[in-house]
Order: structure tokens, then sequence, then C-alpha cells
DNA sequence: TGTTAGCACTCTATCTTTATGAGTGCTAAA
DNA sequence: TTTAGCACTCATAAAGATAGAGTGCTAACA
């Protein structure tokens, strides 16, 4: 209840969602007539309309001009996709696509990423993006250093969940290729299975001593293994589907497409955009403002995040117009959600 | 000389070099008065007028509409290129700014794949591209086979060009850690140094014979090496800046950009753009019509090549508006290439 | 007290009309 | 060969006219 005394009630609720689905489908204004004649209410026009002048003062939706019908406002979009959506489950078409997809095997973890946005960009006519496992939660697996030349040799780190980082270093004159064998093995031996707290804290010391006289590249080494853990300078996100959204009417404007595109060109940006803070399963909605980023008012983000095995290690999420299709792209991202994170199982635990 | 008797002079040259000067710093059709005005020829617009009449006979102008000034065609910007443009040396601030970001030591070949994309695209104002070292010309350098869990391994590949290629295979039971290893030590004492033909041709059965027993994953192996020189389903060009060309007023109209945001999302699609065919030092322009591709009849690119050595093992380019500075561009990408083969130089034989 | 018909009013979007002016091609004179 | 002069074209912008969607308010009604 407001300063006013107007509290929502039912018929209230049913013209709000009656306006949130028109506006979705057409993008224009709703006016009172169309309500009535869409969504069969029983009352007249004047009627709602004294309804929608009620949801107004609420702030629930809100006028472009004094003689156009009502949008939403992000409060609108927000009441609406809490309490009046209904779920919508996937048609047998979508579901089937997402199935196919993860059926066959998985040979590389990166193509997986990517085949999983390309689909998502495809369902939900939206901008995907994935972000790739993070290392952050997993375990360190295996270290090699590969000469290359006299000078230098590239230092390859797996991860127990599948991700391989490389990265060049320059060998002192003095190392040869079985010295490199040397501290490749005793690093295996010692840091096998280990997270980055671990590896920090106890065992640093440890491997010093046991490679003194090659505590140059073992610092490079372990400069590398620790960017692993952070994934410093790499490739963290997929982005596609870009060009989906600029079906919608509320890109015709180019200065409206810029802005976008050069914020969707900074990968740190969308790192920060899909960064999940709560790690619930949970399908998460933010609208409009509620991004808390300038450039995308009037945009919102689905995102989840996705598992292997109890461990969150990355997240999915579009971006799309406020006006987005809400059931239909929160089915879908949990739908992928859980795909993902089977396939992924499968590849881990299988 | 064409059927109407009419041929080049210098005086079309220059009002020809004046057009398309003018076009491009402008964007809007050149008149004669403009032209006289600003370019001093010494003339009066009436003679100007019958110049660009006779231009627009030869092909090289074209008129919007009937009392508009003369816009370059395709073939009008092609003879700029080749005999009117004078080449432009790099402002120092260019030539700082590149050098700037090529005297730091390389630790990851993507990252220095990618700060050339950025940098190329800031500097040219165009959307660039990237196509990072392809296997196709280089040599195999190092193979691992690292266990993840009981069922399942990495394979990883390094090539001498310093590129990693890893993808994941499953693994029959019986495998045991110790396998993995006589496999990779087999493999990297038969392969080392050696390029795809020689691999295909002359080793496949001498392996077979070693490996007796663990034929199923060494055609894996096989399998991820062959890939790694063909580079399938790998990230291999980065594209950026693309926001940099909407910029222009050719890319007002949302359409085109949805077009060439589709266009450029298909990764296959930038390859076979960039794929230069002849692999001489030069940089190569494509103007309009000469890409040959529907969806870009209105841009331009600007490519080179860039080697290891003398081995050209990628390129890069830039695409925008066939109104772009090609002086400019040009002199920035020839730049770029020296800079970018030369960094790549030290690595490998530094 | 809640609902509805009626009506005047507002504002946008669209269409037409009307300048305006940049730029041309042609002709005839220098 | 060059140029001044002039009639002509066409895009663009500004101004006005019209239509229509939708509103808020008032008064009557159940």
């Amino acid at each position: 209840m407001n300063r006013f005394g107007v509290i929502m009630d039912d018929r209230k609720r049913m013209v709000l969602s009656a306006i949130v689905n028109d506006y979705i489908a057409t993008a224009e204004p709703v006016g009172s007539r169309t309500i009535v004649r869409k969504y069969k209410l029983g009352v007249s026009p004047a009627t709602v309309r004294n309804e929608m002048a009620d949801l107004e003062e609420l702030g629930y939706v809100q006028q472009p001009h004094t003689s156009a019908g009502r949008i939403p406002s992000d409060r609108g979009y927000r009441y609406y996709v809490d309490y009046l959506m209904q779920q919508r489950e996937l048609t047998g078409e979508e579901a089937a696509l997402i199935c196919k997809e993860y059926e066959s095997k998985v040979k590389d973890i990166g193509q997986v990423i990517q085949r999983t946005g390309q689909l998502l960009s495809q369902l939900t006519q939206c901008a995907a993006m994935v972000l790739k496992p993070q290392s952050g939660m997993s375990a360190f697996k295996h270290i090699q250093l590969v000469p290359i030349f006299q000078s230098n040799a590239i230092v390859i780190v797996v991860m127990d969940t599948g991700t391989v980082h490389n990265r060049m270093i320059d060998l002192p004159e003095s190392v040869t290729p079985a010295d490199l064998e040397t501290v490749s093995s005793v690093l295996n031996a010692k840091l096998q299975g280990l997270t980055m707290e671990k590896i920090k804290l106890v065992l640093i010391k440890e491997i010093y001593n046991e490679l003194v006289g090659h505590r140059h590249f073992v610092d490079l080494a372990m400069e590398l293994i620790q960017d692993s853990f952070s994934l410093k300078s790499e490739d963290k996100v997929y982005l596609g589907g870009v060009f989906n959204i600029l079906n919608q009417p509320e890109f015709h404007n180019v200065e409206k497409v810029k802005t976008l595109l050069s914020l969707l060109e900074q990968e740190e940006q969308l790192c920060s955009l899909l960064a999940v803070k709560e790690n619930t399963g949970a399908v998460t909605v933010r609208i409009g403002g509620e991004i808390n980023h300038k450039d995308i008012q009037e945009c919102s983000m689905v995102t989840a995040s996705y598992q292997v095995g109890d461990r969150v290690v990355g997240s999915i999420g579009v971006l799309g117009p406020t006006r987005m299709e809400y059931a239909k792209v929160i089915g879908i991202i949990d739908f992928m959600r859980k795909s993902l994170s089977q396939a992924l199982e499968r590849v881990f635990q299988g």
C-alpha cells in the first residue's frame, strides 16, 4: 500500500500481466481497448484505464507520452517475472535440439562451450555468453615444460577440469632438455591434485629445495600455474549471436548498437556481467538498471551457473532487450545449464 | 582509350584524385565548385564539370542522382590506389604506439595476436582481423598424453611455431599412465621436427609397429596431430573493433550492420576473407566487389601476411567502408606486418 | 461504491505541399 | 579549349494538414 492507498489486487495483476505480455509481443505501447479485446477481462476499456492509472501510480507501468498506451517499467517487469509470468516448458523441438547437441562425445571443452553459446543465441534470439570453466575451483593436474629452441620453452599446465594453459618462457643458456624434464617431474609429483591455496602455502619451499639451481624458471612456471588458476590473459568467455538483438526495434538506433558493441568487445566487462554472485543453481534474472551498468539500461540479462560434479565452474547467460520473452528464455537457460553440467559430468566422472 | 575516344590525362587524374580525397574525408558527393575551391586546379567549375563527365564515361566516378556531385566507383578507388594515392608515412605517434606494443617480451602467442588486432583496429578505425599462426607451415615439436581420469586423457600437441593444441580422448580400460608415457615418448622420438606430409607418408606404419597394442589411441592422437596441422575446430582468428565502422555514415542503416555482424560471427567466413592467395610480402587491397562476397559489396579489405623467418604463417587485415583512408591504412598494415613478424622472429630465432 | 458510456482533448505519425539550394548539362561567346 | 550564363533536376528540409489512437474526466447507472 502506498501513500495514495492504492493496493495491488487480482484484476490489476491481470491487467499488468496483459500489458507485459502484449508489449513483449508487439513492442508497441498497450492501450485499454487492446487489453479488453485480446485478453477478455470482461470489463470495459474505461475500467481498465482506471486500473492502468493505478498501476502507473504504483510504478509498474509508464506512458511514453500523454496520448499513448502504457509500457512496463523495470519494476513492472520485475513483478511480472516474480509473480505473474507462467513457466513455459520447452517445445519438443527446442528440447530435441539441445539434447542432440549434447549427446555426442566431448572432444574439446572449448568446442562444447562454443556450441553451447551458439545454440543459446539461436534459441533465445538474444546475444549469448558462456563463461568457460574457471580454474579457481579446479585442481592442478599436470605440468610439462617443452623446449622449443635453445633459449625458450613452453610451459603447459593442465587442470583437472580439462582446461589447458600455456605460455612461453625464456631459458637461461645452461638449461638442457633433461633439466626441463627433471623440473617437470618434480613439479608433477609435488603438485598433483592440489588447489591453488595449498600450492601457495605449503609446498613452494619444498620444491625450491628440491630444485636448487633451477630456481629461475621454476619461478616462471609457478607464475604460470598461478595465472592458470586466476585465468589471466586468456579467452575467458564465448560471445555470439549479437546480431540477433538487432532484430529488436529498440536497437534500430545505431548509436545504441555502437555503445553495446564496444561494451561487448571488452572481455573484462563480459566477465563482470557473467560473474554469478550466488552459487545456487537457480536462474538469475536482472532487469534494466538491476544490471547496474550505464551502457545497458534498456537490457536484461538471464544467467545461470553450470557445474562439474558439485563444483560451480562457469556460467551461461543471455543479454537481450528488457522486452525479452522471459518465460521462454528462463526455461531455455535452465535446461541448457543442466544439459551442459551433465555433459561435463559425463566427461569427468564417466 | 574507350569507344568514345576519351583518354586519361593529367588533369583528369587530378580531378579524380580530388574527388576521391574529398569523398573519403567528407562522405558527401563532390561537386565541381568544391574541387575548384579546395584543390586549386586553376580552371573554372565548368571545365571541371566536363572532366567529371569524362571520368564518368570512363567508369571512375558515378552520380548518386542527376543533380548531385560525383562519388568514386570501385574502379575509381582502384585507379586511385594503384596510381594516384601518395604514400603516407606513419605519424610519430602511430609508430611509437606500435613499437611500444612489440618491445615487451612475448609471453603468449595468443596474447600477441590479440593485442595486434586491438592496436590495428584502434589505429585504422576499421574492424581488424588477425589470422593466428597456421600450423600448415609449421613442424611438429612435442606431444604429451596427460591422463585426467581413469577413462580419459588430454592429448597436447606443440608446434614449433609455439602454438599448442589439445583435445580430450577416451581411453580403453586397460591403459595405464605408464602406457601413455610410452606412447608419448615413441611419438616424440619419431615425429620430432617433421611437417605433416612427412608424418603422413613415411612414418605412420613405423609407429604402428612400435606401438602394437595401443593402436586405438595412437589413432586418436594421430587424428589430433592431423587436426593441429589443419587447425580444425579452433579459434583461428581474432576479430575486434567492429564498432569502429559504425562511426561511418554508410553504416547508419541497421540492416547493413546486421548483415555484416552475422557474417563476421562466422569464423570460416573470416578465414576465407583473410586467406591470402599470394604469399608475397606485399599489402593487398581489395575494393568492393573485388572481395567477391555479396554481403560486403560496400567494403574494402586491406590485408598482408606475416612471417616467422621466411615462412608465411598468418595474416592481418582490416575491413572498412570502400571510402576508407587507403594511404593511412596501407601504411599501418605494412608497418604492423613487419613489426609482428620481427616480434615473432625474436621469439623463435632469439 | 464500483463500473461504464460519452466526449473533449492531446499528441504522434503520416502525408502533402512548398521552398531552398546544390549541382548539373548545354549553349554560345571569348 | 575554356568559360560564363542559364534552365533544369532532384534531394532535403520545413511547414502545414489530417487522421487516429488513446487518454482523463464527468456524469449516469447498477
